[in-house]
DNA sequence: CGCTTATGGATACTGATACTATCCATCACA
DNA sequence: TGTGATGGATAGTATCAGTATCCATAAGCG
């Protein structure tokens, strides 16, 4: 396959193609030819992963090339990979809540994870955010929401049992540290667009008249 | 309150909230003189909420500009507000799926959503997010999450009840529709950083070895 | 064989986004 | 009375995600 049929293929313009080559998100085709590559069924997979991860689930290019690396990686053990995937895709935050704000936000997350018995790396930049979050949600007014956090976590733990069962049946670890990072990916947009669906059609129910 | 305390009360350099004044993020301040004006309560609140959507949920400025614009519309009825704020919030995201991918996704979507009885509206963004996501998981050979669907639409639909539940204890109709746009937004990054440390625990537990 | 089109590789340019920086004529306050 | 802050306007910057252009070569066609 050459570029221009790796395009049509994908529907990803050969200069984005080009891009993504240069960028290396993409390994390069085999020369035949000082200007002659050819391009396998492994390239088609690869952008359509690429492209699904930028286009539908937002992730940075810089992001999408550290995950694949990390997917790449393996000689890594499983969960070293899918922590590299998981610290690329959680971005530095930086909301500088007051600091008692932040120290009882601290409180409170610690003290949910200790009570689910979670083992979290200290270091995590989820625990960060998260952090951060319910400090942001407390200063904004919002303690009803947090004083439920208990039960969003139940929530949670029960879909991921469900994605880490699901994709447990793949054969090779490859295909299983695959399916565990589009699942975590794009099962975040999968969640994100069921929970607008949802909202709109609760609260449409809700406040039909308000 | 002068800018420079405004500054010093939010964390947010001078320079950046004059951008937001510029942009009609941010209220004007109330003008004693051609040079002089006094900034209040409101706009301590209104920034420290306009920085939670950029940094937390990294929600672009124009959208939180709409978002904003969205409160403040408070003679439209509750659920359009609600709306309005979903619709700034689902990018719209062209992925395009081949054309029969697309079919089987829509179908199986739009069954789950009768099933359901969710009303949803044909036109919602976030309805064309999910059937892509759902096409471009199938596409990526990811059937066996797909074919979890309803659970995840199980698990999205109790705490969304919660949340509304949550929310609806707030006495003033502007009070309901800021509560419903944070829970909606700052919610996600709840969830979602909720979910990446469930993930990291969980998989840690069950691929100790691979 | 010649001609058009495509290709790999390099470099340059573009448009959007989210700020920063600079200026300047006031103004407050010591 | 002068030092620093302020409102408002305009200009500049860094990053990101592509696009565009060029060139020498190669492929496919008549």
């Amino acid at each position: 396959m050459r570029i221009g049929e790796l395009s049509k293929a994908t529907d990803v313009p050969v200069p984005t193609i080009k891009y993504y080559l240069r960028e290396g998100l993409l390994p390069a085709g085999e020369l035949s030819s000082p200007n002659q590559a050819s391009y396998g069924d492994t390239h088609v997979r690869r952008l359509r992963l690429i492209r699904a991860l930028i286009e539908l689930a937002q992730v940075p290019v810089a992001t999408v090339k550290e995950i694949l690396e990390s997917l790449d990686a393996d000689a890594e053990p499983l969960h070293e990979q899918i922590g590299r995937a998981h610290r690329a895709l959680t971005p530095t935050r930086r909301l500088s809540a007051s600091d008692d704000a932040r120290a009882a936000a601290t409180t409170q997350v610690t003290g949910l994870i200790a009570d689910r018995g979670w083992s979290v790396d200290p270091e995590a930049p989820a625990l960060a955010t998260l952090i951060d979050t319910v400090a942001a949600l407390r200063s904004l007014g919002q303690d009803n929401l947090v004083a439920h956090l208990d039960t969003y976590a139940d929530a949670v733990e029960r879909f991921t049992q469900l994605e880490i069962d699901a994709v447990t049946t793949n054969p090779t670890r490859d295909q299983l540290a695959e399916s565990v990072v589009i699942g975590t990916i794009l099962g975040e947009t999968l969640i994100a667009s069921l929970r607008l669906l949802a909202q709109e059609s609760i609260s449409a129910e809700r406040w039909k008249n308000r």
